[in-house]
RNA sequence: CGGGGUGUAGCGCAGUUGGCUAGCGUACCUGCUUUGGGAGCAGGUGGUCGUCAGUUCGAGUCUGACCACCCCGACCA
């Protein structure tokens, strides 16, 4: 094993990949872009699907399955849905020794399945709002991979919800946008930009789609969660109607909404540093990890009970810790953990002992203190929440810093190749405009933010009037 | 699917104008000594050199095809 250099623009690929698997998080599958989740990484997994799997329920969403395998015939109902989808595709052409009448499409996402049932399920204005969810894998070919950020396989959360007016289904999307942001800043101490997604970067068979955007410290953008306005396309092709009380046949208006591993890759890419990952205390696997330390057979004992002893009493306060009395010098345990990413380590030694004291070592700053047994659990309490909070405003001025603002193209493309980050720019909404800037600087727009997007200026290409102020960036 | 690159031990790599038993670091196993910021010594395990074909007395090395992966593009959560 070998420290790793800071990761910055030139490494942070190689830092990215190397990281994830030396962390035991991943490991690649043997189809190009599928994925091998390790325990330490699922646990990380399982910990988003609890808090995030309460929030959706709170939400009305109760959760459910529908098979992964599709009939094609379900995915061509949509028109726009199968135009973008069509590239991305895995069908079942062969199966049970003969070629298949229809083909079947392992599941690139569940609209079509879930929708052919809401039509069957949905009769009266009485059946609305129909809202569920579900946690699966999900399969679209990709051309290029990247673990976690971009593979074939995925897990993901999916919500679809039904509603009896075009209202509803707007106040649905604006209560799914403000829980992922709660989600991603609070949980994983990620700051998001929310904001409306520009037709061209829009789900496909969507009215519009909104998103919450993060910035990795490599300056590319991510598009880390998504919430769609489906309004009646959806209803249409696949026939959902009910009779209102008026006694009138509507289509419903629809959402849908997904979080996947995706997020994953933004938390290493957001908290990591030259020591390896760096995870927030409310999703680590392992909060706070102890390393006894010891010269001879009579500290030994003395320090395995007291280690035992504060193991325990972590665990009856409901703090996730670990014991690491593998035959390695601390030293060595310390570089390990870090790079594991656990936020608090507790070190043991005879003076500890002797003092009945602990020295408590925080990961993201690094810093050492000697802390009296008495008061161990309310330090380490307030550290984790320290540290939490500390993480997410750090990631917050990262993105403050690097978020640049001009209404100059040339300051623009600079900007873009050489500092990187979000450039806040005006446009005048010209489909145009925005694949110029791409193919000029490729930099694409992330989103119209909900704070700040809108104003009147000048397109930052063309020069004519423009009343829309998008985020640019490089992106995943 | 276009342009570039790389395939040699779990991982990272070296291997000269074709030559003898394919090497180094690290990891792993055994033993002893060690343990407050990546320990030391000794011994040991591990390879059809990406695949297939060709040239040659002889191929990790040369030729061709194929495959895989990585980087850069087009497409996307």
């Amino acid at each position: 094993m070998e420290s790793y250099k800071k990761p910055d623009r030139e490494n942070v690929s190689n830092w990215y990949i190397d990281i994830i698997q030396q962390a035991k998080l991943y490991d690649y599958g043997p189809v190009k872009g599928t994925m091998v989740l390790r325990p330490y990484g699922f646990s990380i997994w399982k910990a988003i699907q609890q808090y995030l799997g309460a929030e959706i329920e709170k939400n009305g969403c109760y959760d459910t399955y529908f098979p992964s395998l599709i009939p094609e015939s379900f995915i061509t109902k949509e028109k726009e849905h199968i135009e973008g989808f069509s590239p991305e595709l895995a069908l079942i052409t062969y199966a049970g020794g003969e070629k298949l009448s229809e083909p079947i499409t392992i599941r690139p996402t569940s609209e079509t399945i879930m929708y052919s049932y809401f039509s069957k399920w949905i009769q009266s204005w009485r059946d609305l709002p129909l809202k569920i969810n579900q946690w699966v894998n999900i399969v679209r070919w990709e051309k290029r991979n990247l673990p976690f950020i971009r593979g074939t396989e995925f897990l993901w959360h999916e919500a679809h919800t039904a509603h009896a007016t075009e209202i509803d289904a707007d106040e649905q999307i604006k209560s799914a946008l403000s829980l992922y942001k709660r989600f991603f800043e609070e949980f994983l101490a990620i700051p998001v930009i929310t904001g409306k997604k520009t037709p061209s970067q829009k789900f496909a068979g969507a009215a519009y789609s909104t998103s919450c955007e993060a910035l990795l410290i490599d300056g590319k953008g991510l598009q880390i969660g998504t919430v769609h306005n489906l309004g009646q396309n959806f209803s249409k092709s696949f026939d959902i109607k009910f009779m209102n009380v008026d006694n009138n046949e509507n289509y419903v208006w629809q959402t849908s909404w997904g979080i996947s591993t995706r997020a994953l890759g933004g938390l290493i890419l957001t908290h990591g540093d030259e020591k390896g990952l760096v995870l927030p205390p409310k999703v680590a696997p392992i909060q706070v990890v102890i390393v006894p330390i010891w010269k001879n057979e009579k500290e030994k004992t003395d320090i395995q009970n007291k280690t035992e002893e504060v193991l325990q009493t972590l665990k009856l306060n409901n703090i996730r810790a670990e014991s690491d009395f593998r035959n390695e010098k601390p030293g060595w345990k310390f570089n390990d953990w870090e790079m594991r990413g656990v936020p608090i380590r507790i070190e043991i030694g005879p003076k500890d002992v002797e003092n009945n004291s602990v020295i408590l070592a925080r990961r993201d700053n690094r810093a050492k203190n000697v802390v009296k047994n008495d008061n161990l659990i309310d330090e380490i309490n307030n550290l984790l929440i320290d540290i939490q909070h500390r993480l997410f405003n750090k990631a917050q001025k990262f993105v403050e810093d690097n978020t640049h603002y001009t209404d100059n193209y040339k300051d623009f493309s600079d900007i873009i190749e050489n500092k990187s980050g979000f450039v806040s720019a005006y446009w005048c909404g010209d489909d145009n405009c925005e694949k110029s800037v791409k193919d000029e600087t490729k930099a694409t727009t992330r989103c119209i933010p909900f704070d700040n997007g809108t104003g009147e200026g000048t397109c930052i290409y063309c020069g004519n009037k423009a009343t829309l102020k998008p985020i640019w960036g490089k992106a995943y």
